[in-house]
DNA sequence: ACCTGAACACCGTTCAAGT
DNA sequence: ACCTGAACACCGTTCAAGT
């Protein structure tokens, strides 16, 4: 994280001369990586990215990166585990900034989850997938569960003021979520109308509130 | 489509000297790739499958799919185009054996595909990804369409009753099926207990239809 | 401590050639 | 018409060796 380090200078001011030549100490490759990894991984997917590639354009050998991380799925596991503490991020400050209503509440953070969905598409299809793994890392999970702490304390909450219906908090949290994960993989898919998603988002946090049942 | 050929032998069955030789006309490859096609793919998911072990398995050479796909997305397209074909058949048996209300055909509805995903959860998402592609050929789209008519067919005879809010029949489908994905990658990822996934599922059924707010 | 270069065992795809 | 075998350009991973 340290960034005491002269910038990272790139291969390409040294190529002067046939005889330049990089130098030993990259410095900053764990960074580069997960920047360029990140780059890739919405450019291509996570199936698509190459760890080879990623490597070449950061102008180290293909077997480099290996110093940082073990194997291609250590490097997309730190990707979703930084993934979820920049979601962790935007979910807490958008319920500290919200209303006092959990329907309120609710709707700013399916906003905020669409949002980061729609900025980050692979990076987020890649947290799901990363935290489900059988053999997840432990701190991916603690990323993945700081996350959604926010969002669970906003069900609890509401069900304490008589806002959301009774039930045990974690089962009535899990298909909210639910919900919000099957419209955002719509979202990112295109199976949402692209220039109302928004407005599809809002109404869906409405009928996730009141069903669909007639009022 | 045609099995009037006698059935493939297996390479196994020939091998009685060193000299023998597969017989050059397989015959059957085509619904072999399928077949194996996706026995594979439910062993390691669409990325994981490999064409080439494909090949291996049947006993052909790594080149031969290639009269009968062009490459292993058009095996992958092939594969969800029959998978939407089965879950349709599924979705549109339930709805003519379920009672007449809307909640509980969409119920009826909800159990079928939860049951459709366990029971082949690699295909199932493959049927999403290949759908949801931009080049998808229009067979697979027809396909999908046919699938997802009987709930569709179910949201607007329940708008039409009364049994189902009102607004455009495809927006609200389009939240209902959001429901459904979410709850099926849910189930199909461990992130829903294993022995209690029925129970979740009805109750999800119920929060559709009902809301989260108290009642 | 950090990175390189060669090597290994895989891929998907292409194509001339065989029957 | 249908399949084979060699070839090409990639992968991820491993490991001895270099500085």
């Amino acid at each position: 994280m340290k960034t005491m380090l002269p910038a990272s200078t790139s291969p390409g001011t040294l190529v002067d001369g046939m005889t330049a030549t990089r130098p030993y100490h990259h410095g900053n490759l764990r960074e580069e990586l997960l920047r360029e990894g990140e780059r890739a991984l919405e450019s291509g997917g996570a199936a698509g990215l190459s760890l080879r590639e990623v490597a070449r354009a950061i102008g180290v050998s293909h077997a480099a990166p290996r110093r940082h991380f073990a194997d291609k799925q250590a490097l997309l596991d730190a990707l979703a585990e930084a993934g979820f503490a920049r979601l962790g991020a935007d979910l807490d400050r958008v319920v500290d900034e919200a209303g006092p209503g959990s329907g309120e509440q609710l709707a700013a953070l399916a906003r905020a989850y669409v949002s980061f969905a729609g900025a980050h598409p692979a990076l987020l299809e890649l947290m799901f997938a990363a935290k489900t793994q059988a053999d997840a890392p432990p701190q991916l999970r603690d990323a993945a569960e700081r996350a959604f702490a926010a969002p669970l304390a906003v069900i609890a909450e509401g069900q304490a003021r008589g806002d959301i219906v009774a039930g045990y908090h974690e089962r009535v949290a899990k298909f909210a979520f639910a919900t919000m994960h099957g419209l955002v993989a719509m979202a990112n898919t295109g199976m949402l109308p692209a220039e109302a998603t928004d407005a599809f988002i809002d109404e869906a946090s409405v009928h996730l509130m009141q069903g669909l049942r007639p009022r």
